[in-house]
DNA sequence: TCATAATACAACCAAATGGTTGTCAAATAT
DNA sequence: ATATTTGACAACCATTTGGTTGTATTATGA
């Protein structure tokens, strides 16, 4: 299997699309983001680092903390996606028109 | 781990974005589908079933053929979740301008 | 200085994922 | 009638995922 990581991968799971929801309040490091789930700190962080390797968040350390912060604009790439499909579903439609109406002559 | 069947694990691998699209055109039998990819018949077939677990496909049987069909409003929950977090994340902008004003009286 | 808070790193685990192959059944075409 | 097409089902496999616990390191606050 191949490791993937890009931004369909970083939204697949409910607790980094969580993550990604309060991160887009404001910056936050692992504690604080930790406090709103019943999971362990380790757990938290390896999601921190899978959102970071999808370069969905960048992460900026301060001292002994560490800071979080959304990179929304990768959400662009999710928001084309879905975008293009609906595009060609509506063409789908179009042609049906045209035939119909090509049929009718 | 627990099974998540939701739009944001259906669009989550590669292979499953691009039957949605190919069908986004127009409804296809699995052969028709497998055609495009350098894949066994069968690996598509648990990605069709997995779409369809998912409630981004529907399948209908047709004599001995699968017509798959999209169900592209599904990814309405997509785009709303895009949608969500960019709301929040412009919010967050309009928190600090308003902030600055606050601090500039 | 020293305890504590914030995090890193590694090992471990069960379950899911994404693929394979093989066998079987049913509908269709020749 | 028989071969072929279309697909289901099951077993198997390596890798990833999503979590755990334990230990070590480093920065900060009292």
């Amino acid at each position: 299997m191949i490791e993937r990581r890009d931004v369909f991968q970083a939204i697949a799971d409910p607790t980094r699309r969580m993550i990604i929801q309060k991160l887009s309040k404001g910056p936050l490091n692992i504690g604080q983001i930790v406090e709103d789930f019943d999971m362990s700190r380790q757990a938290v962080a390896k999601h921190i680092k899978i959102l970071s390797e999808c370069g969905v968040i960048t992460v900026v350390q301060k001292g002994r903390e560490q800071f979080c912060e959304a990179k929304l604009s990768q959400l662009d790439e999710v928001a084309d996606w879905v975008t293009e499909s609906r595009k060609l579903w509506n063409q789908r439609f179009e042609k049906l028109d045209m035939l119909l109406k090509e049929t009718k002559k």
